[in-house]
DNA sequence: GCCGTTTTCGGCCCGACTGTTTTCAGTCG
């Protein structure tokens, strides 16, 4: 076991030698099959150790022999020969050149094998004196925009937090919406399945006629350049990089596209294997019925009628499925769950009745305890949770013992002027120190009416094993608040990859414990990660949507945080802030 | 490389746009 690998960094190399396969020309479906079994082996819930000892990693799903033995070996001993030769064979920087925009694996690979280049410098020269031109197959167009895309290479591949994406796409829809002869205009893909991050926007309107919606899109103020600009599709790119995609179809194939462009791409693979077992082609135009006689792979005359389908339900309902919301079309058991008839129904902002982890002046917020508790009032709350840093936190002007009390002694005087209106909660996000001890002593959070429990010090550095005892540790401290577990690994998006963790363990210690774990809503966190709620669900552990509220308009952020909870498949009944005022006091108090 | 109540070979989802060439390949989603 001495140099093994862990799971996230076996699936890195799965995909690793996806791309550089690509690059080589390889058999796509070959490619295909390294990054679905990179996804399936991603998405395995149970200790990969224990698996592969069981001689259980055969049988699950996209993982054959070949992929058995090469994740075995990874597994134990960190090395797999045919990956580093594979990597030896391909120079590095053809890598890099696939994320140019409109430069695939075949063209890297004809640069390379008739050029001789093998980075993105390179490509450059070449295409500034004229050789990329002289191609066959290329030419003066091919090699001005591979330059440009050169050029924005850093500033456009980057992803964008959902949070930053919808504040662009709103009043976009907004706008397409209101266009004459538009019957009605959605944003699809990723941002609508509520992923958190999005890559790119895609908009997707109904209309007979295309041409001056298409106009309109692309005249947008907030356009820097129009991409493209055809009959059904255009593409800009905002100010600010984000660019997007807009769709024209006509109104009765509205249904059919709206599901399409959503996705994802595994959900859509899916949804056509089923659609071809009942005897129909499914795309983005419709469902088409095969005739007697036909197969499967045969072509449907373009006259073929399809069958008429109003909304995304009716296409599922044709297919014996339950309509499945956007946010669980992510091709993992959705499917299956639609034909039982167990989509669970998901929770959904309103149902939120108050939120936990919140800051003020007293720590690094920058609004009072007045201001957060009027404008959690204004948003229709019935309870706010106060949760100042504690003294470890000194960056943040964590409050010691003496602060701590006197802000404990603030809520209850707000608590009892019955005008307020809204009902204050005593809390504290307390720091888990190095060994998992507390930051204050149980005798002063005895004071408090709950405790949110964080990490913030010592997190680099610290082996899975160790994050995982320490976390684990702080959760059976013998302390009279209920406890929350916060951000459960400190990731932020884009910017910082989180502590590794065994996200399971923790989940059973909560569990054992009667811990709720928290969802941080802020949109550079959602942590824990919706990929990982349907395991807490199951063992009966809460999750508190908190905003981490730094002012009045980060509560707003519990929005993202009620898309993530979606995502991961809960219902009002697994979130504990949707309960009423009596019932959260029934449960602070551990009658619950 | 994976998969199988049409199975151990021969499939593996489908369509639009661009740039190039003139009927298509490559890329993207």
């Amino acid at each position: 076991m001495l140099g093994g690998m862990e799971k996230s960094a076996i699936v890195e190399v799965l995909e690793d030698i996806a791309v550089l396969l690509e690059v080589k020309g390889e058999n796509p479906f070959k490619i295909r099959a390294y990054q679905n079994g990179a996804r399936a082996l991603e998405a395995l819930e149970e200790d990969l150790g224990t698996v592969i000892e069981a001689g259980r990693l055969g049988s699950v799903r996209g993982i054959g022999k070949a992929l058995v033995d090469k994740i075995t070996a990874l597994h134990e001993t960190g090395k797999l020969p045919y990956y580093e030769d594979l990597r030896a064979s391909v120079p590095e920087g053809l890598v890099a050149m696939l994320e140019i925009p409109g430069f695939g694996p075949k063209k890297v690979k004809r640069v390379y094998a008739e050029l001789g280049v093998e980075s993105v410098a390179e490509l450059r020269r070449a295409c500034e004196d004229g050789r990329v031109a002289g191609l066959s197959g290329f030419g003066e167009k091919t090699a001005a925009n591979l330059l440009k895309g050169i050029d924005n290479l850093a500033a456009y591949s980057a992803r964008h937090l959902w949070w930053d994406v919808r504040a662009v796409a709103l009043p976009v829809l907004e706008a397409l919406r209101g266009l004459p002869g538009v019957e009605a205009a959605e944003v699809a893909g990723s941002f609508r399945r509520g992923m958190e991050t999005v890559g790119d926007l895609d908009f997707l309107v109904a209309t007979d006629d295309h041409a001056p919606v298409m106009d309109a899109f692309t005249k947008l103020d907030a356009v820097d350049t129009v991409l493209a600009k055809g009959e059904t599709k255009s593409s800009v790119r905002f100010e600010g990089g984000l660019q997007a995609d807009l769709r024209v179809v006509p109104p009765d194939r509205f249904a059919s596209a709206l599901h399409h462009f959503t996705g994802s791409k595994d959900h859509n693979v899916r949804m056509r294997q089923r659609a071809l077992a009942r005897g129909y082609s499914l795309s983005e135009w419709g469902l088409f019925p095969k005739r007697e006689g036909e197969k499967p792979e045969d072509e449907i005359p373009a006259e073929r009628e399809s069958v008429p389908l109003k909304t995304e339900a009716a296409i599922f309902k044709k297919l014996g499925l339950a309509y499945i919301p956007p946010e669980l079309r992510e091709g993992r058991d959705e499917l299956e769950l639609a034909e039982k008839g167990k989509i669970p129904r998901l929770v959904e902002f309103d149902d939120l009745r108050g939120v936990f982890h919140n800051h003020t002046t007293a720590s690094d917020g920058k609004a009072s305890l007045e201001a957060m508790a009027r404008a959690a009032l204004d948003l229709g709350w019935e309870y706010l949770g106060i949760a100042d840093h504690s003294k470890a936190s000194w960056q943040a002007h964590g409050l010691d013992e003496d602060r701590l009390a006197r802000q404990v002694k603030e809520v209850r005087a707000w608590n009892k002027d019955s005008g307020a209106g809204i009902h204050l909660f005593a809390g504290c996000e307390v720091d888990i120190l190095k060994d998992g001890s507390l930051d204050f002593h149980a005798d002063v959070l005895a004071q408090l009416d709950y405790v949110v429990l964080s990490v913030h010090t010592s997190m680099s550095g610290m082996s899975r094993e160790d994050m995982t005892l320490r976390i684990i540790r702080a959760l059976e401290t013998d302390v009279a608040p209920r406890k929350m577990l916060g951000h459960l690994t400190g990731r932020l998006l884009l910017r910082r990859e989180g502590y590794a963790v065994d996200v399971a363990k923790i989940i059973d210690a909560a569990a054992a414990n009667g811990a709720a774990i928290e969802l941080n809503a802020h949109p550079r966190r959602l942590d824990m990660d919706w990929r990982h709620w349907a395991r807490a669900a199951e063992k009966g552990v809460l999750c508190a949507v908190n905003p981490d509220a730094h002012d009045t308009a980060g509560l707003t952020h519990t929005r993202a945080g009620v898309l993530a909870a979606r995502k991961g498949g809960l219902t009002k009944d697994h979130i504990l802030n949707t309960r009423t005022l009596a019932g959260i006091r029934r449960w602070l108090d551990g009658s619950t």
